[in-house]
DNA sequence: CAAGATTTTTGACAATCGTCAAGATAATCT
DNA sequence: AGATTATCTTGACGATTGTCAAAAATCTTG
């Protein structure tokens, strides 16, 4: 029914109270719909890690999940309600990949070693998403819908890194030399070229981030 | 007819030779055919620029160009030779942008100003046309066909950055602090952020990325 | 268990896609 | 000028797209 769902819609985007006691029932309604909005997401990730988002059906990404592609109208009001839900997803999943390891090492030698590790197991090991993650971030130069929650993911890596290289300065006693906005840029751009390179099967690709970056953070915090 | 077709095809990848006196014919006749091809490219890149590659259909290609839809089948082999080509074409545009300023300036403040003037333009002026860079470079993370020239273009921009360090730092008989790709990669960060703000209608994009090119170019050359 | 609500499947729709071939038009050559 | 290429238009093809509604299946509730 009609109602019920936009209903439902408007309770996702206002995340539910707690609680008055007769709304369990219905709070619990709403959660076994958005997690199976979750759950589709994820199935859609997969998909757009796989082909791209120039390349992606409904009903390619139907096919990922245990459903049909009728169910996709069901849960999403359409595809661009769809990517979006990918996209806050993704972010939650992505943006707390140093923080154990930056929060943990004693030393600036042990974050350092410690953080190259993870970053190239994260090109190794998510090379789809990540590129997903670029094609998106592009898509938004196009399609408005994307922008603010891409900008909003986009601040949060910047977060990401500049807590890593705050971590690495502070190990030394200093602060680092730039702004969080440069640090990132410049981060940011090696993954991504770097990312290329190892696509492209360029087996010294994630060496050659490693090096850089090992150069390159010393001297900026 | 075929044959020709593909004779020709050939006659472009590989550059015609200077010239037994018989071949002029010939020559002219493969100038107009790869005249025509960087013609639609042209059109291309427009509907490109404007769409995205996600949305960008053949016939729409074609209704921005003073042909039908039919011709672009007898100009490429495919969609992807298209859309090669046009990346192809993209570059010359692109990459000899700041070659000028470069060259004349004969202080490092006269570079500095000269280049954040163009930069500000650049965003301003050309938002479209780099929306696209980044779009076809996360095309390339998917497409393989892509690959190769957009790596050699992102060779070209890098080596473009660099040549505005080096002079800036020679003008202060200095050395870029940097690597070449280090470099490449914070600018192009940096550009790629406030395309995205620009794009968003943050009129303090352009205006933040000058200050912060200003500030850093001084640290690292 | 029966009635009602929710969830999922199925199939259809109009539109659009890349591709291609046949024929019309324009240009070139003998 | 007529004949021959070269170029361009037209229309069609099968496939695929996002969307939607009706029916089937499942779950919830009285």
């Amino acid at each position: 029914m009609r109602k019920q769902f936009a209903e439902r819609q408007r309770k996702i985007e206002t995340p539910s109270r707690l609680s008055k006691p007769s709304d369990r029932i219905e709070r619990s309604r709403v959660d076994k719909f958005s997690a199976r909005r979750i759950e589709l997401a994820e199935a859609a990730l997969e998909t757009l890690a796989e082909l791209g988002y120039a390349r992606t059906s409904l009903r390619e990404i139907a096919q990922k999940s245990e459903f049909t592609h009728g169910v996709l109208h069901y849960y999403f009001t359409d595809k661009v309600d769809l990517i979006c839900c990918c996209v806050r997803h993704y972010k939650a999943k992505c943006v707390t990949r140093y923080d154990r390891i930056t929060s943990a090492a004693q030393s600036r030698d042990e974050l350092l070693k410690g953080f190259l590790e993870k970053l190239g197991e994260t090109v190794r090991d998510e090379a789809q998403m990540h590129r997903l993650w670029y094609d998106l971030r592009s898509q938004s130069l196009f399609e408005e819908a994307f922008r603010d929650d891409v900008t909003e993911i986009d601040k949060s890596l910047e977060d990401m890194v500049w807590r890593i290289a705050s971590r690495f300065a502070s190990l030394g006693g200093r602060q680092p030399a730039v702004s969080p906005g440069a640090l990132y840029a410049l981060f940011d751009g090696l993954f991504q070229r770097c990312l290329l390179r190892h696509l492209s099967g360029d087996r010294r690709a994630i060496a050659d981030l490693q090096e850089e970056v090992g150069r390159l953070l010393p001297t900026v915090a």
